[in-house]
DNA sequence: AATAGAATATGATTTACATCAATTCACCAC
DNA sequence: GTGGTGAATTGATGTAAATCATATTCTATT
C-alpha cells in the first residue's frame, strides 16, 4: 500500500532511475548512456529465482521495484538469509573484479520485483576509466564490510533476544512507535538468525513484560527505553 | 654476527618489501617512491595494541613480520577476534574512504611484530591515478567481502563441532596431517565463537573418537575423512 | 463455500553450549 | 627452591534455543 513510489519509478527513463543508486551516479552522463546498452530490464515473479550460488557469475543487479531475498544454502539444506535488497539496492557488484568467479548466494525474489541486470565486465571497464566511480564503489565496499562487521558482533555477542529487541528498536526508531513487520515473520526470524518459533516466543515475551503489544504483524512500542536495555545497547 | 638472514631483510629497500604486496604492486615505481615518504615503520612487543576501535582512523598497515589480532568489543566487555593478519597481508585498508572515519576494531600484537604504516589520505590520492591498484583494491575488499559472509554462514548455521573441525581440517590441508598449533588455544577458540572450555572438550571428544591425536598443541590427524564429514562438508 | 496448504503459535523435550568452580601445569621473578 | 600468574583441563550445573509435535489460524484455489 505505501510505496507510491514503484509507480513513479516507472515513468522515469532508465538513465534517470540508475543514476540515483550511489554506485551509478559519480558515472558521466556519457558513461552511463555507454553503459546502458549493457543493461537489461529482469522481472521476476515471486519465487523465481534470479541464480544460484555457485553460478558463473557475469552481472550484477539494481533492485527497480520489488525484494530480493539473497541467501546461502548451508550442505545440510538449510539456508540463511544474508540480505533483504529493495528498490533501489545494488547487489552482487563485488563480484565483478575476480576474474573468474562464482555467485556466493543464491538470489530469488520474495515478491514480484523488476531488476536491471548490468554487465559486470563493462562495468569494469568504465571503472578503469572513471576513477570517480572506483572511489565510490570503493566506500561502498568499505560500508558493507562495516556492517558484515556488526552482524559477525550480532551473531557471536549477542543473544536471540537481543536481536530480537535490537530489530524492533531498529524498526521502531525509524517507522515510529506503531507499525508494521513489512516481511514475512519467518523471513524476519532467518535474518536474526532464529527460528520462527523461538521469534514467536520472544515476541509473546515481550508482550508479557509490557515492552511491546503484537496484534499479528502490527506492533505497537510501548517501552522504548526496556527495548534499548534489551538489544544491549549498541543500536 | 651469526645473522644473516636479518642483515639481508635490512638490505631490501622499503620499496621491495612493498612491492610484494598485491595491493602495492600495480604502483609505478614513481608512484611508490611518492607513496614511500608517507610510509614508515612501526615495531611492536608482544600485546602491544597498535590502535583501538573507534580511534580516529589515519592509516592503514601491511605486516612485514609477526602476527596481528584484529579484534571488537562489545558493549558488555567481552570481545571477538575477527581476523589474525600475518606476514604479508594488509589491514585496515577498507577505510581510506570515508573522511571522517574511526577503526572498527583493535589491534593488538601477538607476537612481537614489524608493520609499514602506509597513510591512508596519500594512498587513496594515488588511487585516482591507477586504475590497476584500484582494481586490486576492490578485488580485495571484494575477497573480504567473501570472508565474511562465510564467517556469518559458519556462524548462524555451524555448529562450534563443525567448526572446530573445519578448523583442524583446514590446518591438516594447509600443514599436514601433523601439525602444531601456532596461536595459543583461547584465541582459536575466541576466533571459532566458542568459550576455550569448549574447545578444550571437542578436542577431546575427537581424540576418543580416534579422529585426533592431541598431545598439548601437537596434533596429529588420523581420520581426515571423518573430520571433512563432522566439518559438515563447506570446507 | 470447501478444502488444501502456508504461516503462525504453543507445548514438551533435547541439545549444545555457557557458566561457575576447582585442579593441574607451565613459565617467570625473585 | 618459593610463590605467582595465566593457560588449559575437567567436572557440575544452568540456560538459550533447536527440535519435535500439535494446534490454530490465514490464504488461496477450485
Amino acid at each position: 500500500m505505501p510505496d507510491h513510489n514503484n509507480l513513479r519509478r516507472d515513468k522515469l527513463s532508465k538513465e534517470e532511475i540508475l543514476s540515483q543508486s550511489p554506485l551509478l551516479s559519480s558515472l558521466t552522463p556519457a558513461q552511463l548512456e555507454e553503459l546502458s546498452n549493457h543493461i537489461s530490464l529482469t522481472k521476476l515473479k515471486e519465487g523465481e529465482t534470479l541464480f544460484k550460488q555457485g553460478d558463473e557469475y557475469h552481472s550484477f543487479y539494481l533492485v527497480v521495484s520489488g525484494l530480493m531475498k539473497l541467501y546461502r544454502h548451508s550442505p545440510s539444506g538449510q539456508e540463511k538469509i544474508i540480505e533483504l535488497e529493495e528498490s533501489g539496492k545494488t547487489f552482487a557488484e563485488a563480484l565483478m573484479f575476480s576474474e573468474q568467479s562464482h555467485y556466493p548466494v543464491t538470489a530469488t525474489a520474495m515478491q514480484d520485483s523488476v531488476l536491471y541486470k548490468i554487465s559486470g565486465i563493462h562495468f569494469r571497464n568504465l571503472l578503469v576509466e572513471s576513477p570517480e566511480t572506483s572511489m565510490s564503489l570503493m566506500a561502498d565496499l568499505s560500508l558493507r564490510l562495516h556492517a558484515l562487521l556488526k552482524e559477525i558482533d550480532n551473531l557471536s555477542l549477542l543473544t536471540g533476544r537481543n536481536r530480537v529487541s535490537m530489530y524492533l528498536l531498529d524498526q521502531a526508531l525509524t517507522k515510529g512507535n506503531e507499525f508494521r513487520l513489512d516481511i514475512p515473520k519467518n523471513a524476519i526470524a532467518n535474518k536474526l538468525s532464529i527460528k520462527p518459533e523461538t521469534f514467536s516466543r520472544l515476541l509473546k515475551e515481550l508482550s508479557k513484560r509490557n515492552t511491546i503489544e503484537v496484534h499479528d504483524s502490527h506492533i505497537i512500542v510501548l517501552d522504548l527505553q526496556t527495548l534499548r536495555e534489551l538489544a544491549g545497547i549498541a543500536g
